[in-house]
DNA sequence: TTTACTTGGTTACTTTTAGTAACCGAAGGT
DNA sequence: ACCTTCGGTTACTAAAAGTAACCAAGTAAA
């Protein structure tokens, strides 16, 4: 089904309200923030479990390398998404979870995943249409 | 609000048609694919404006240099989100508007642009407060 | 006693990606 | 003859991501 009118004008409030003009523009900011190849990824993976330890989290997100995943949960410690507790034992034990904000995240998060899952067909058809066409030309 | 069960099981569920030891999970994918600087805030100004020349959305996507912008469109355009137009003018006129899965995804993109603007303010205030954490230490 | 193993990282290095600046073509205007 | 326009491309540099080795500090086995 087509986008209509009313969301169409819901993408330009969005927009006016955040971004005229002005130097900083939150989706925009957000967006560069949290667009890589991993953070969606982990949020929504703790969405998921709730609580979870660094190397669970690493062997379910197959491909990510031990800094990565550092540095994502650093960076989603900073923003007020997720929370880490470290619990003075030995070997060390860590464990991170959503924050609130982060639970608030998970919602719009989901919604992009499902697309993802429902269109990952198609976007692979047309990916495989498109090199095809380079290669005629 | 806390996040439900309910929605907790959906997230489950899309993991678990998705990725549950594939080699390739769509989600991951996806995110991986749209998840960088431009590509999202590049889609939702597609979907306020419906049709755009290459320096119209330059325009707007303030910070994007030339070379970024058009390998964002063309990777766009490869898969199969954005429909570009080549008018056989000179100078010459390119129109970019979203196809009918791009507009599909417009309205998760909306979402995340909607929680991105109301929950800017927290994340501000957690870096601001994080940094200040690490400067007493 | 020495060796191996654990967790959750860090450090140094290499490769890939993003960003910058200059250039292009072909017609129109001055 | 030269500048402008649009929508790029090319060559180069800076920044980010990826790789592999190392670490602390205790436990368990040899």
């Amino acid at each position: 089904m087509p986008v209509t009118t009313k969301e169409r004008e819901k993408v330009a409030a969005v927009f006016s309200g955040a971004c005229t003009q002005k130097k900083v523009c939150p989706v925009k900011d957000i967006m560069a923030s949290y667009g890589d190849k991993w953070t969606m990824y982990t949020v929504l993976l703790l969405g998921q479990h709730q609580k979870m330890r660094f190397n669970e989290l690493r062997c379910h997100i197959s491909g990510i390398s031990q800094r990565m995943l550092t540095v994502t949960l650093r960076s989603l410690e900073e923003d007020g998404i997720v929370l880490r507790t470290l619990y003075p034992e030995i070997p060390p034990r860590v464990e991170y979870q959503l924050t609130e904000l982060g639970e608030s995240l998970l919602k719009p998060l989901l919604q992009l995943a499902i697309w993802a899952e429902e269109n990952v067909g198609e976007v692979l058809k047309a990916r495989k249409k498109y090199g095809k066409k380079n290669k005629e030309e």
